[in-house]
DNA sequence: GTGAAAGCGCTAACAT
DNA sequence: ATGTTAGCGCTTTCAC
């Protein structure tokens, strides 16, 4: 065999400390110390050491470093599947808010079909230091095992009752009573509800609200279809089994599914949104606000949201463990041609 | 200060592999065999210490693992902004594709104005064992001391001259070959082009298919806007520019401007589509088949090029270091009314 | 088949 | 300010 055969290892080793110390001619630990700020090395020194590492392109290895510190940085993201725009939008600012302070994104995707539970075995061996779940549920129990663990957990947009998690979310009930009184005011009678993913806590607040505050004002739902995910399909097949019925209004779970009413609406049943029927759905995604929909909705004020993640995750990573925290913060409703000239009263 | 007052560690330690040993009188190593597919232990044993840890709710640490095998088992994939649908979808098929052969994603958001370059040696740092990029650009240079480290790196629907790195892709240039025939055959001759953001691959062949062919076909390009991004907004924009100069079809550098090209052209302009002006996109993403659109365009194949590139990622991470591979699969135009009934041959 | 020991690349006492 | 030493939790020889 002609050495050129001989199969050359994969991976060239990466320049480790103690090599890079060797031919420095100084000790193992003082490369380490060069790296971290408040250590007790010479300027000097310091400098010597970097510029070598330069060199040589010595860089630290941050997974060995987190078998003594303990921290590895890495905090587990999990996501079901995201055919809610919502999500991704959700998914960049969090990646990069958290990378900001210095924390990377483990991704975990939920195939459709399977839980949440299933990925935290894989979570905890990766050594995250927390999880953030998104646009997923998670169920009581596994959420006792994580928190169990001492690791912080943080849901958006959904809640598990006394897990000892955190929480963040949009004022579901809230806002949905906002849409239930707009619309009650400018004279719908009619009102139907078009629910998400059964079960989630976001399609179970917004149908209270809206339901709760029409009962308030002394009427009733007219209709409820139940949506099976928050894509635009589900709204779309929604509202045509809606459409006989006949509802002069139609609040669905979320914008996705309002926009997937709406063509339903306009292409399949020849009716006119607002003049026949009113939409209003949930999030204010961009498309909401096309000119091909201009959707009545409640703005999620994603950026606070993610905000509110990032703290909460960082102050819960900096001290000892805090006791979870719930985060609810109001949406703004936003009125737009999907219900606007559509008035009866 | 009350014993109640010493702040608890913020973690309480999982249980090791050592400590799983001494409960159950055995050597570390046994219980390292016990995870280990063909290892010498016997069937009693093995059983005995998965027993143990499901009780004691021990898991093997990876991280830990990984200093020894020089196997993370994470690849990093890293994106720009995912203003174009098309990115989150292939986000989450990959996620899903890398994890069905034990392959986690670290995920990196380059923010929008920042380098891939500059991710690139956090991704080092983190021993990530592959790199897959996506809807975002790398310097040559950046891809050569990449693959120096010997690590594979998968472009999608990107192309680098000569770096080393494999590459998967569309058939852009073809694609949009496809498109010009398309366009003329039915009789529309004042053709514009509204490119992506400039400098990217896919814009460069996209636009060098369709002017190519048409040229052949004897036409020049009538009208090229130059878009700034790939993104709603920018085929708005570009389209408001474009309008005044009266083209009779307009091929946008993707669906997702096409969209807002459509938008603008309907809404803003008072044209019709397609009846004073057609419309072409690329990608197929969902919302090109929806009523209000029906945009003509190539689909990319998606769950061709993920399977591609978790392959190339398998292979190349199998044996030794492989030679970069190139995939160039083929695109599928898609007739929709975005174009139709506009004839006028 | 199992145990003992060495070592992966680093940090963190402890020395000096 | 720097060097020495002992691990972090695991895999992998090497004995037996």
């Amino acid at each position: 065999m002609a050495p050129d055969d001989i199969p050359q290892p994969r991976e060239r080793k990466p320049v480790t400390s103690r090599e890079l110390a060797r031919t420095l001619g100084i000790s193992q630990s003082t490369i380490s110390r060069a790296y971290s700020q408040d250590a007790s090395i010479s300027p000097v020194m310091r400098a010597r050491v970097l510029d070598a590492a330069r060199q040589l392109g010595y860089q630290p290895n941050i997974i060995a470093r987190s078998l003594t510190t303990r921290r590895s940085n890495i905090v587990g993201i999990v996501m079901a599947t995201m055919t809610n725009p919502f999500y991704p939008e959700m998914l960049e600012q969090l990646a990069q808010g958290l990378q900001q302070i210095g924390l990377q994104t483990l991704l975990f995707n939920v195939p459709p079909g399977q839980e949440v539970d299933s990925e935290l075995p894989l979570l905890m061996q990766y050594q995250v230091e927390a999880v953030v779940i998104a646009s997923a549920t998670i169920s009581s129990e596994m959420a006792r095992v994580w928190t169990a663990t001492g690791r912080p957990a943080v849901l958006i947009n959904r809640t598990v009752p006394d897990a000892g998690v955190s929480t963040v979310s949009c004022d579901n009930e809230a806002g949905a009573r906002e849409i239930a009184d707009y619309l009650v005011a400018r004279g719908h009678r009619r009102l139907a509800y078009v629910s998400g993913k059964r079960n989630t806590s976001t399609n179970v607040e917004r149908e209270r609200g809206f339901r709760g505050r029409l009962r308030e004002l002394g009427l009733e739902l007219f209709a409820c279809m139940a949506g099976q995910e928050y894509s635009y399909d589900s709204g779309y097949v929604a509202a045509m089994e809606l459409a006989p019925l006949r509802p002069d209004a139609v609040f669905f779970a979320n914008d996705i599914m309002a926009v997937g009413g709406m063509d339903a609406f306009r292409h399949a049943c020849g009716m006119r949104v607002p003049e026949d029927i009113a939409v209003v759905g949930f999030d204010d995604i961009p498309m909401a606000n096309w000119p091909s929909y201009r959707l009545t909705t409640v703005q999620q004020p994603l950026a606070r949201m993610v905000e509110a993640t990032v703290q909460c995750l960082k102050d819960a990573l900096a001290g000892p463990a805090a006791a979870p925290t719930t985060h609810l913060i109001p949406g703004t409703f936003i009125a737009r041609a999907s219900t606007e000239g559509a008035a009866r009263g």
